[in-house]
DNA sequence: TTGTACGCGTTATCAC
DNA sequence: GTGATAACGCGTACAA
């Protein structure tokens, strides 16, 4: 690897002659600029990212972190943080897994995007103590290094079950999001609020885990207690997929026994049959928004917690009773 | 952020002796080592990752490259390759887009696996030369620092030809990938030998663009050209999604009129009605051989090219003619 | 206009 | 066992 060093003593030069060089100073001679800049062309000079890094305390990198890399959800929302970043002069690099917190640690990053439940809040307001500047999307954090662009999940989940209710469904479960998490306790207790102004709504929590398999599980309960049509809430779409599956090697039918609403407009939800019902929003908004917050954060200019907005798409997996 | 010299400083030691007990090397008294990891813990110290990574001249960190974060398809992939990575003590990042290429170049990485058309062959071959390991899952590059884990396209597109062809098919239509495309190239090579060995076949190519509009405009084509059933080989599932979406506006049937497969077994192929049939291969083994293989030349062991096996999906979006 | 010298945080090689 | 000290590659005051 050619370094600043290699370009000086192949010029003739001194290494700041070379540093001034590259970085466009006023400071050198035209003439001895372009040739430098030729010769560090001729040697594939790149700048090393870990000196630069080191001396300047900024990397100009910014991390995701997710608790996986699966299902069709983080897509879009990488898009809208990758496209906003790059226009900010930022690239953006994903990570995953508890293993990786370490990047975060150790300051690899200008800033960090979390959407990871597996980081509690302890840790994050102890890396912002420590001056690292993060915006997280699942949970609420006070601290002049931390910013949070949040889901409207009390307004969609109201729209989930007033839909439910307007249809005429007074036998509702609503299957939860895992212990712990923001978004399933936001949700619950907008479910809980709508319940309690409908005192003729029967309503049966389940707890689930945001994947497909809490979703299974939900569903053989259901499919087991089944005594008539019923209309369930999955606090995520994931886990409605996770119903359909089981329900679909059952002899109950979708759209006409269980009547099912999701949360998230994932893709799949528009391609099964029926189409799920379910709370839509703008994932590559999020993305985008919330890394505007972080650069903003960065730079040391006020920002605003900011939320994002949700509307309920109507399908065929919610029929009136 | 506290570094090694504030310890040292606090423990009224010297910056070695920190380094050393940091280490666990045994060259310093259990007592003083306990002591600097007690003040060490108190200060909240993290090594710095660009400092450590200036001076070992590693980072054990490595990078996948992908031209997009979205769809389903890479998940599996990403999740084969951080479990072993992981278990050989590297991290991983995800990188994705022209702006990244930077993180490569600028030597953030131990290695990089790559899936990404968006860099050319010579780009990789220059950094192989400049001492970059990389391993290619989408083309062939001859270099002492790449190695290359491919799907058996061949093997592949011959089945879902001869699939085709078994069941009585003999106008058939390709929708091959975009431009310069190896797999897309493989892909078409055996479609065209299995064409040639069946001189009753009637082979129509399309081009197309791995993306689901590319299919759709395929599906555009084939309906106006209408006059009878056809089967399609779509290069890959996610055209053959596109060609479902286009074909379901209009009177033509899949699975009667319009017979498809794909390639790639991505979820969504589980979930449209009729289920799509498709070539399938594991995503997970094949991000864990890759990273097998690209621990094994950075740590300077030998490596073999390796493949990875496909089968056949045989599903109701393809019936007899 | 160019060269010298130092600092960034860490590790490694020496003396002591 | 411990402590100076040089080095990694780059940036930047300051001196020449």
């Amino acid at each position: 690897m050619a370094s600043i060093k290699d370009i000086a003593k192949k010029a003739g030069v001194s290494i700041s002659t070379v540093s001034y060089a590259l970085n466009g100073s006023p400071k050198v001679t035209d003439e001895t600029c372009a040739r430098i800049l030729a010769i560090a062309k001729e040697l594939n000079y790149v700048p090393n990212a870990a000196a630069r890094s080191l001396k300047k305390k900024e990397s100009k990198i910014i991390g995701a972190f997710l608790p996986d890399f699966s299902g069709g959800f983080y897509g879009d929302l990488l898009q809208g943080m990758k496209g906003t970043l790059i226009q900010k002069g930022y690239d953006l690099v994903v990570c995953s897994g508890p293993q990786s917190h370490r990047l975060l640690a150790e300051k690899l990053f200008d800033g960090a995007l979390i959407l990871d439940h597996t980081f509690s809040d302890e840790q994050l307001l102890n890396f912002a103590e420590l001056g690292h500047r993060l915006v997280v999307l699942d949970r609420e954090l006070k601290h002049p290094n931390i910013n949070h662009v949040l889901l409207d999940n009390k307004a969609g989940a109201s729209l989930a079950m007033e839909y439910l209710i307007d249809l005429g469904h007074r036998k509702i479960y609503v299957v939860t999001g895992p212990e712990g998490s923001y978004d399933s306790k936001q949700r619950m207790a907008a479910v809980r609020q709508t319940v309690e102004r409908n005192s003729d709504v029967e309503c049966i929590e389940i707890s689930g885990d945001f994947n497909r398999t809490g979703g299974e599980r939900a569903g053989k309960q259901i499919a087991a207690e089944f005594a008539g049509p019923v209309a369930v809430f999955c606090l995520n779409d994931e886990m409605a997929i996770g119903m359909y599956d089981y329900i679909s090697e059952t002899d109950l039918e979708m759209g006409k026994d269980i009547h099912i609403i999701g949360f998230d407009n994932i893709e799949l939800s528009e391609y099964i049959r029926p189409r799920l019902a379910t709370i839509d929003y703008s994932k590559k908004k999020w993305g985008s928004l919330a890394s505007e917050q972080l650069i903003k954060i960065i730079e040391g200019k006020p920002v605003e917690n900011e939320r994002i907005y949700v509307t309920l798409v109507k399908a065929e997996s919610v029929k009136p009773v």
